[in-house]
DNA sequence: GCCGGACGTCAGGATCGCGTCAAGGCACCC
DNA sequence: GGGTGCCTTGACGCGATCCTGACGTCCGGC
């Protein structure tokens, strides 16, 4: 049916969730921690990501900035901790769902057929190609004609989020909520300052944009 | 942002969860039963809706099935019934995420940027076609010829509003309401210049739309 | 034939949004 | 302590966009 990254540092409960997800049809890959989990993400092309927060060497957030920059599948979020707070900081983080421990195991692989249902869409391509610069989403690298480009963190959240969306409009408030967080919605200023520091770096004749246009009012796109 | 459904027998709630969703940059709509949740859906275009399972005329899983059989956004399900049945049974019939009340109100708003988030991450099958022009309204893109075209956001969000009613007649008022707000119901000249410059850029002769029709005195329709 | 209402067209001026630049604050490394 | 990037913030000019009013046209009613 479709493949399940399990990322848990409790043994008993990795071998229940393999054994239910085996037999709902699952093909089940795990890891046990933060760092393998990223690179088995990468490695086995999972199509969902099922996460525990409470892993031993990395944060549970840090382990979603990992794989969001280039992984688009849904990823479901198991937690011991209810607090709504933390709920919230998993969700904006980029998971799907967030479910506490301890969980009933029918209501899990029900929000994973829903989780799995909605994102069903393409896997999402993890290296865009222009005819003058191209986008390593996994390798976090960009280079233009062959030589490889400096980017700083927010150049990089920037150009990801837009290059993920080819030649859809993505709205101001949209961009600004996924690289500098929902309270920065109004700051209009600041996809202003950045989108020209990435023309500068990336196109060709950054006063005549030919890949990453403004839609005055609306937003800005990627056109490949 | 965008426009959330919201279907609640208890006007208390609805009344905090229409504040909330306001204050959150939301479009709120409201619905007392499941009849007009499902009418009003059809109505308003709601980009997600939050639905409450206990309703006074039909079940919930009623309203969502006959929400899912053209509504493709999320539906986030509230109840006050924490079973896990009851939680897979919702989630099989095509709710997105359940959430049992009593709830924390930024939870819900936490939960609801995710499904949104994901939701528009799915590829146009909203692309409306006619022999001279496509309206692409996931992308927010006008192609006329195979160009693509330049709207501002007015015209956008008109064009929007008509394209998502083919062959209906969408009264003045309702333009009026969606694109310029509840306050500018009488202003029917802004209509005429707008309709015009949207003819001016789609239509093959704008002189004599094929596409954008005038109905006197009642609104306008697009027929495909 | 006359008249009123509704629509289409046009142009001009106020306003808004965007690109650009530069300066200040901050963290980090040497 | 000095230096280097990086992020934030403000100011400015310019072009696009929106609103507004005036005028012409069409059509049904009287």
């Amino acid at each position: 049916m479709s493949r399940v990254l399990v990322v848990d540092d409790d043994v008993q409960l990795l071998r229940a969730l393999r054994i239910s997800l085996r037999a709902a049809g699952h093909d089940v890959v795990t890891a046990p921690d933060g760092t393998t989990a990223v690179r088995e993400a990468a490695a086995a092309h999972p199509d969902v990501v099922v996460l525990d927060l409470g892993l031993p060497d990395l944060d549970g957030t840090e382990v979603l900035a990992g794989l969001r920059p280039w992984f688009t599948g849904p990823v479901l979020v198991l937690s011991a901790r209810a607090d709504s707070r933390d709920k919230v900081a998993a969700l904006d983080a980029g998971a799907d769902d967030y479910v506490t421990k301890p969980f009933d195991m029918a209501e899990l692989l029900a929000r994973l057929r829903a989780a799995v249902r909605r994102g069903s869409a393409e896997p999402g391509q993890a290296v865009v190609v222009t005819d003058s610069f191209t986008v390593d989403l996994a390798a976090k690298q960009v280079t233009v004609d062959g030589v490889a480009v400096r980017l700083t963190p927010t150049e990089w959240a920037l150009l990801s989020e837009l290059v993920r969306n080819p030649g859809r409009l993505v709205g101001q408030r949209q961009l600004l909520q996924s690289v500098w967080g929902p309270a920065y919605e109004r700051e209009t200023n600041y996809l202003r300052v950045y989108l020209a520091q990435l023309r500068r770096k990336l196109e060709p004749d950054p006063a005549h944009p030919r890949y990453l246009h403004t839609e005055p009012g609306m937003g800005y796109r990627f056109t490949p």
